[in-house]
DNA sequence: TAGTGGTCTAGACCACTAG
DNA sequence: TAGTGGTCTAGACCACTAT
């Protein structure tokens, strides 16, 4: 009869760290096979649902396998990752405290190149609408966002009005993303975006290359660019206990 | 009497896709209070611990929000936001099937500036651990790796061998961290950055910048740069589906 | 067939909040 | 005090797996 903690936690909690002591002290190694639920009641003192509950739990955080008909067994650590959050600009601005505004450059149909095309993967070239913001931050320019939006998907963006609700915003709410696909490079910046931005063509920037689905189809592809000296992505971040991701 | 759907699905994800239903048709908007467990059970026929369930696990995604002694409320929507993921370099690099080197050029006991000592949170300044790494794909340099690392934490540091063991995974290991911050800028590579990683002085890079913590002192700060043209952070992600985090 | 985990119930007691 | 959610139990039935 083994002794659980004689904290204030509910009973599931302290079944859960019991599970996760034998784990951190290498009692139960890498896929050790855990007692039974059953036996855990035995050694434990508590009622199978409780075993249960707390089992479940660290199944789904990741800490634990299971097979039904066949038992409980310590998952092998993940491929270790950490996340970087992206917000919506705008929010971001003004949690800061500071203005916001855009500014819209172009709002079009578009005819792609074979590129786009391909990005998008359509079978055959078809218009797609077209969006080029500049996002203002107590009125210096801090971020260039170019879309592609496919007109199947959100066949009403072309009406909005992008300088009072953002096309971020918009977007979420009429076509919500399933998927994001997100790359990340530094890049300098060329002639016109130089100008856009108001810095020196050359100036290093964050390129964020970013497409969303919507269920299997791909719903917009866009380049966002941050001038490196006036902007960075940050984030602060919690991992969960055994590297999950979501 | 309100009717379930007649799938194969357990009872607690039927009462889950109900809740869920009522939330997506408009009929309970953001905020609404939920009718309360007990007449959710005479409602839907089914046990408070089947419905409670499904609570409970809609609650710790994000969709409801609950309050003792209150009741329960759609929750309204997180300010959205995606994540973008950060693996281990060298992970990354045999993922593509290209090799992977690591370079150690310092290693040593070092005397933080009080920028630095800042970024630990130390009270006073004191000695840290300090390595500096490039690392290779397929010889050619992507990455120039620095750490300072708290030795109270990870006494060990400075006696590994990190042209065979990731520093990384041997912080993981040795000290598993608590909370990450990372804040991503793009900037012009100095001379001794471009020298060791065989570029142009003023090529674009990416720099990230990341903290870690275990329990609450700062294990580790670093500086990372990437090649801008030879190396980018990408990541292909699922939001789940209240854009909760994990 | 025996053992595993997955679900579900009815009933109980508790802590918390509001009136 | 009445109503809420939070926890816990004992017992039941089920689907699945190995033997």
């Amino acid at each position: 009869m083994e002794t659980l903690p004689d904290t204030a936690s509910p009973l599931y909690e302290k079944v859960k760290d019991y599970v996760l002591g034998n784990i951190g002290s290498g009692r139960w190694p890498r896929n050790q096979k855990l007692p039974s639920e059953n036996e855990l009641v035995s050694a434990l003192g508590v009622s199978r649902m409780t075993v249960h509950r707390a089992l479940r739990e660290l199944t789904s955080q990741g800490h634990l396998l299971r097979v039904q008909g066949v038992g409980t067994f310590v998952a092998p650590p993940k491929p270790q990752s950490t996340l970087i959050e992206v917000n919506n600009i705008a929010n971001e601005i003004r949690a800061r405290g500071n203005s916001h505004r855009a500014k819209v450059l172009v709002l079009e149909t578009f005819a792609p190149e074979p590129q786009l095309v391909a990005a998008f993967e359509f079978p055959a070239a078809q218009p797609v609408f077209h969006s080029l913001l500049v996002h203002f931050e107590n009125e210096v320019p801090v971020q260039l966002e170019e879309r592609f939006v496919n007109p199947g998907l959100v066949p009403g963006y072309l009406d909005q009005n992008f300088e009072a609700t953002t096309t971020y915003d918009y977007l979420q709410q009429s076509t919500p993303m399933t998927e994001v696909e997100h790359i990340i490079s530094a890049i300098h910046a060329d002639e016109e975006t130089a100008r856009h931005l108001a810095i020196e063509t050359g100036e290093a920037c964050l390129l964020l290359h970013r497409r969303t689905w919507s269920g299997a189809k791909v719903a917009t592809v866009n380049r966002i660019i941050y001038v490196g000296s006036r902007y960075s992505l940050g984030s602060r971040y919690t991992p969960n206990a055994a590297g999950t991701h979501p």
